[in-house]
DNA sequence: CTCCAAACGCAAAATATTTGCTTTTAGCGC
DNA sequence: GCGCTAAAAGCAAATATTTTGCGTTTGGAG
């Protein structure tokens, strides 16, 4: 797979660049030590040592830059586990994903994604995921085993995942087992 | 099915009552004829003819208000329709389902419900989706159809729809249909 | 090195939010 | 019907936030 596009940032290493991670950093921190409600741009200003100004003309209202930071801490950091199977690494990889969406944290951070105007933000954790299951896929084939189309495991899998978090309770772990065999039965 | 409680308003009838009435009035008006990021809590107080500070009192802030405005405008308001079997009722009502909610107005409104702090907004409307579900299923029932679970119906149909909506691109309507084929094959 | 455009800081102005206190209102017992 | 009461709304002052105009800094290109 090749390198990743520098994302978000302007010009890397520039003056831009420096801010954006100090407001980053200082929006992880103060969410990590306060309640959600109660940090505002102008607090994240003060912590990241910018005017507030620089944030409103960068991001233009809170929403949109925490879901910014939502998005960056979203993003996959390492290659799914391999188990021997596509099977086995489906449901290893999809347990771990509802494991962690499921927390309080990951919950915040799929709301603030969705919250913020643009629909990028979705956009790019669906395909964050799709990258994942892509490493299976091919993983899978290359062993010459079946595996299922991105979008059915996408459908059968990562939606009831999300949905259930999103709209009632979180899925209980060992279900996950069930939606993983329902993405192998032929469609 | 029973006769549904009261459900937002306190006592019916009394002042409350009212101004619950014109605030929600006012902000569907406002949302219908500008733009979402320019309707405020000041706006819609004047328009519903209150003070801001009672809409601040009582919902405590825009997301609030306007997702409760969303749920309340998610509630189904007709039984879904008979086509003579389980399986053609679940997908006719899937398909208009899917079509309603891709519209902007239901991205929008989902994503109001969803912004809102706490989570029975979201409850409500998986709500919502299961009691329309359950009439289909009883429907078939009485007929002695074989029909899915409804978590399955969730699972296999509802989830996918709104993840591709709030995720990704929306369904396009023909896929409706291999949705609910799923549903009913063995889980 | 000098210049340019982009991005930032600063501070004043405009809006939005919070809050204490007063007034209104609907329901309730008489 | 008549007060009484608690809940909710109005009002307005105090805060907090967002927006904006303008001067300054900065990093990069020529």
């Amino acid at each position: 797979m090749a390198m990743a596009e520098r994302e978000a940032g302007p010009r890397p290493g520039g003056r831009s660049a420096r801010v954006q991670a100090s407001v980053h950093r200082a929006a992880r921190d103060l969410l990590a030590r306060m309640d959600r409600a109660a940090v505002t741009i102008p607090l994240i200003a003060a912590e990241a040592g910018v005017t507030p100004s620089t944030i409103y003309r960068r991001w233009g209202e809170l929403n949109e830059l925490l879901a910014d930071v939502a998005v960056e801490r979203l993003r996959p950091d390492m290659v799914p586990v391999e188990t021997g199977s596509g099977r086995g690494d489906l449901l290893a990889w999809a347990e771990q994903y509802a494991e962690e969406m499921s927390s309080g944290i990951g919950r915040e951070m799929i709301r603030d994604v969705l919250a913020a105007e643009g629909e990028t933000g979705p956009r790019r954790c669906c395909s964050y995921a799709r990258q994942q299951i892509a490493v299976i896929a091919e993983r899978a084939a290359a062993r010459g085993e079946a595996f299922p189309d991105i979008d059915t495991v996408l459908d059968r899998v990562i939606a009831p995942i999300l949905f259930r978090i999103l709209f009632d309770e979180a899925l209980a772990t060992e279900r996950v087992g069930g939606l993983v065999e329902n993405a192998f039965t032929a469609a």
